[in-house]
RNA sequence: GGGUCGCUAGCUCAGUUGGCUAGAGCGUCUCGUUUACACCGAGAAAGUCGGGGGUUCGAGUCCCUCGCGACCCACCA
């Protein structure tokens, strides 16, 4: 590659990822972990490396990777990049996700588009239709990750549908029912009439909508209700026990007025009833009301459906069957109108009402048999965790919003009505519906068992419930090592009143743990992860449930951090969502800024867990940035010379530069190597240092926008514009050479394709900077560079003088008196500074100022003994500024006086501190004076 | 009804255990084509840190209170 004048991302990447990717680097370990496994483990002396993991949430196979995706990956590819550098054993391992009924929606859609349904077909057929449909798109997806520049494992790609996730799945799925925490059950799911699928509670958004209130009478009573179409389902009516009014109808059976006829139920008494709501008495729905149904299990009341899956009023409607729930919502209405049962009604009535998340549909309370899971033990398990700090919050206020959760979550349904995803390994025995057994022949629609027929459960998981056993899958950990599940079928009493459940077949095979002579995969040593990191929206249906799930599966926490980073706005600061139509497409921001620069001003001014608007102008920064370094790495080859390589690398220095030696030892680089000459050496040493340090520190407590800032400053403000100016006039290209290996290490984690393709384009050495490891630290003198901040600061002030004195062009002179500092950077001062000249004082000069008579104007805030030949005339107009500047001196020096009278501030304040505010006011003080002396006052 | 978070320069946001001159990017203004870079260089202007009160020698930072905004949770028929 060769150094253009401008660095066009699009002409590389795709290069640079494909050297990357050839060559091993991003394997769990890198490319030494291949060595120690394939090799002899028994080799001594070697150390094992200290571990760090983490795994990517599986992006949604179905699609495009969206911004979110983008910034989280980025975050993590930061770290894993990080912490190969330092030496770690890294493995960032990839996924996808068949994301179940995401996908599906994805399909149905198309479907749709060819005029067929889903009931054009059978499971199996629409099984592997999605299966060809993910599997395209799933590569879609890879090649982005790539285009992102992410360093992930390939080879340990694992899919939510691959064999080792299927088995994990239904071995916790056995276990679960073993130990009594799972149970089918009859009871009221949310359900979308459209997608004809049940969701978790999580999965339903609730909306304020109007929703008119009708009072009608029923009975002796009026009551109050919105949806009075569920008339025909009423099995009771409530009030609270304690109101007066009614109290005297408890347990009677009423006779009400019906749009169908008369029918009769029963006046029941409960708590849940708000005597202040409406008239205070309540219809009773049980199949078609959350409360209604547990107020119907507490006094054993019948149930009557009314309305069917597809949104239409049943049989028990009477006329009114088949009618859509809002049509006959309107019949019902004109109906009881007509008859003079409706009193009046409340059009203004706001009440929140359930809609699907995906399409929007009223979300319809549904009485179905279901798998549930009891979470309570597993969310009492976890929040010990949180309790005890097993897992460390970024921020830290999310630990408490996720122990709220645990508390009141409620069980866990993890059925799905969809073709699209894992099947339940749960048969029905034919003959008796509440005779399940556990077999994951899933394949088969029937099979037999101690001569009974049974046949499956068409049902597939909440994709939850695969994706929450993540981390242990993906590192193939060994499951229920601890807690041996019964190997006997036996019954499970689960909770009174529900069906009994009958476990089946015994561990087909066992989970590979512990078993004697087994060999571990290498990457269980990659659990528990690292870090998890993702967005404030997964706290709940993923993190918490990978948290419960570690802790059940394997005895440990998954992770020992978690991050999550907010969400990524419109630039507007609105949630972006397709509806709205304000998505932004990272691919899109990357294809005309480069992945670095998309990376960049992603990271760059955010906080943890705090949701921020997306900002163009970030990633142009990032572009602008990364054309910086170019253009400082073309300085730095220009500067050191074409054949700069062959002094490291001898004669191999004319190897092709596209040929990357893949397999070779590591070479030594300027790194390896530095002498440190000038004073912008030792100053730029100590500055790269401190970056380094700073960096490590803020990337261990995940301040990833501090970090950038730290390179950025570092970079262009230290490095560019100071060192490498200094560098033109003193020059030492060995030293040119380590800054910038220097910089590139830095930054790689951030920006990974400039770095890279600049490190390719260098001639130094064959290796690839993201197999590059940091060295040690380079001694530097603090007298040096104490001698550079002096220079600076004496070139800060003669660019401020110039450019406040109006109509300034000439180039001055610096003429000096006894002022070694000067004397022996004469030559750097003058080039930094863009002098004619820097000189010392003339024999007539001295005479002059033994006269006072003017030979310049001093520079009295830096302190030094020297002088600008700027003519009195013009010192007169610059006069104005150097008054201001009095003033502010003599503020400060007030405050600093006020600060060391004040008696308690004295006593109380750290010693230090006083000490300092002591030395700050006397070098004020003495600036003062020289100010004062410069005006002639 | 509960809960969380936010209010800092024109804009978008940083600012860890309280420490004295509150930072960045973008934008604005003034100069400038000096052999890496105009996706650039030099310089500058710009903030009573939402209001009020308190604790403290010292508060953007801790406490109370008020205001505005965002989001989440919850069974209001």
């Amino acid at each position: 590659m060769r150094f253009d004048k401008v660095y066009e991302p699009q002409a590389t990447e795709a290069k640079i990822y494909a050297l990357w990717e050839a060559s091993g680097v991003f394997k769990a370990g890198g490319r030494a972990h291949e060595q120690e496994i394939d090799g002899d483990k028994s080799k001594p002396g070697v150390q094992p490396r200290e571990v760090w993991s983490t795994v990517m949430p599986p992006p949604n196979a179905n699609g495009n990777l969206h911004i979110g995706h983008g910034f989280e990956m980025s975050l993590k590819d930061v770290l894993a990049r990080h912490y190969r550098l330092l030496g770690r054993d890294v493995a960032y391992l990839p996924g996808a996700d068949h994301a179940g009924f995401e996908t599906w929606v994805v399909y149905e859609r198309a479907l749709e588009e060819i005029g067929k349904t889903r009931f054009d077909f059978t499971r199996d057929e629409l099984y592997q239709q999605v299966w060809d449909f993910v599997q395209k798109n799933r590569y879609n997806m890879e090649i982005q990750i790539r285009q992102l520049g992410i360093s992930c494992d390939w080879s340990a790609m694992t899919f939510t549908l691959d064999p080792k996730v299927v088995k994990t799945v239904y071995e916790t799925f056995r276990q679960l029912w073993a130990d009594g925490l799972i149970y089918r059950g009859k009871k009221l799911v949310n359900y979308c009439t459209k997608h004809h699928t049940s969701f978790a509670d999580i999965e339903v958004n609730y909306r304020e909508e109007k929703t008119p209130l009708y009072y009608m009478k029923y009975g002796p009573f009026v009551l109050a209700t919105t949806r009075p179409e569920t008339k025909f389902g009423d099995t009771a009516v409530a009030v609270h026990p304690d109101d007066e009014r009614y109290k005297k109808y408890v347990g009677q059976e009423i006779e009400v007025q019906g749009v169908n006829g008369p029918f009769k139920v029963i006046v029941i008494a409960d708590d849940a009833v708000d005597m202040t709501f409406g008239t205070g008495v309540v219809k009773i729905t049980p199949a078609h009301d959350f409360n209604d149904w547990e107020m119907a299990e507490r006094h054993n009341l019948p149930v009557v459906q009314v309305v069917d899956k597809d949104g239409r009023m049943t049989a028990a409607a009477g006329r009114f069957e088949h009618m859509p729930v809002l049509e006959a919502r309107k019949e019902v209405v004109k109906a009881l109108k007509e008859m003079d049962l409706l009193v009046r009604v409340d059009e203004d009535y706001v009440n929140r009402v359930p809609h699907c998340y995906k399409c929007d549909e009223v979300i319809e309370p549904m009485l179905m048999d279901q798998w549930f899971i009891k979470v309570r033990p597993l969310a009492e398990r976890a929040s010990k965790a949180l309790m005890d700090n097993e897992v460390v919050f970024y921020p830290a206020g999310k630990k408490n919003e996720l122990l709220a959760y645990y508390n009141e979550l409620r069980d866990w349904n993890i059925s799905r009505q969809i073709p699209w995803g894992i099947p339940i390994p749960a048969f029905c025995n034919v003959d008796d519906p509440e005779d399940w057994i556990f077999d994951t022949r899933v394949e088969e629609e029937y099979i037999e068992v101690d001569g009974k027929k049974y046949k499956r459960d068409e049902d597939t998981f909440d994709t939850w419930f695969s994706s929450g056993q993540w981390p242990f899958i993906t590192t193939d950990y060994p499951v229920y090592t601890k807690t041996p599940a019964s190997d006997t079928p036996s019954v499970h009493p689960v909770a009174t009143g529900e069906p009994r459940l009958v476990l089946g077949l015994p561990p087909s095979e066992s989970s590979s743990a512990g078993d004697s002579g087994v060999d571990l995969s290498p990457l269980t040593k990659y659990y528990p992860n690292s870090v998890m990191e993702c967005g404030t929206d997964l706290l709940r249906p993923w993190v918490a449930k990978m948290i419960m799930f570690g802790l059940y599966a394997t005895e440990e926490v998954p992770f020992r951090e978690v991050y999550f980073h907010g969400m990524v706005q419109d630039e507007h600061g609105k949630k972006m969502s397709k509806s709205k139509g304000n998505v932004i497409s990272p691919m899109e921001v990357i294809a005309e800024y480069g992945a670095d620069a998309f990376r960049l001003g992603i990271i760059a001014n955010r906080s943890a867990g705090q949701a921020q608007a997306f900002s163009r102008s970030g990633v142009v920064s990032g572009r602008n940035f990364c054309n910086k370094l170019w253009n400082m790495a073309r300085f730095v080859q220009h500067a050191v010379g074409e054949d700069y390589g062959e002094q490291w690398l001898g004669e191999d220095a004319n190897n092709d530069r596209d040929d990357i030696d893949l397999q070779g030892e590591h070479e030594e680089t300027p790194l390896s190597k530095v002498e440190l000459k000038t004073p912008a050496g030792h100053w730029v040493v100590s500055c790269l240092n401190q970056a380094r340090e700073d960096v490590e520190r803020l990337l261990g407590e995940y301040r990833f926008a501090e970090a950038i800032e730290v390179v950025y400053g570092m970079t262009w403000t230290k490095v560019a514009d100071w060192f490498i100016e200094a560098e033109k006039t003193v020059q030492n290209p060995q030293m040119l050479a380590y800054v910038l290996e220097f910089c590139l290490k830095l930054l790689h984690p951030f920006a990974p394709f400039a770095t890279e393709a600049i490190w390719q384009s260098l001639s130094w050495t064959d290796d690839l900077l993201a197999d590059e490891k940091w060295g040690d630290y380079a001694i530097y003198d603090i007298k040096k560079v104490e001698e550079f901040e002096q220079v600076i600061k004496l070139v800060e002030e003669i660019r401020f003088v110039e450019a406040n004195i109006p109509e300034h062009k000439q180039k001055d002179r610096l003429i000096y008196g006894d002022d070694p500092l000067i004397k022996e950077n004469a030559e750097l001062i003058r080039g930094l500074a863009k002098l004619e000249e820097v000189r010392p004082l003339s024999e007539k000069e001295e005479e002059q100022l033994a006269e006072k008579e003017h030979i310049g104007l001093r520079l009295a805030n830096s302190g030094r003994k020297a002088w600008l030949d700027i003519s009195e005339k013009e010192v007169e107009k610059y006069g104005a500024n150097l008054r201001a500047r009095v003033e502010d001196v003599r503020e400060e020096i007030a405050q600093l006086e006020k600060r060391l009278a004040n008696e308690a501030y004295v006593a109380k304040a750290p010693a230090e501190l006083v000490e300092e505010s002591r030395a700050v006011l006397g070098a004020k003080q003495k600036l003062l004076g020289r100010l004062l002396r410069e005006l002639g006052e």
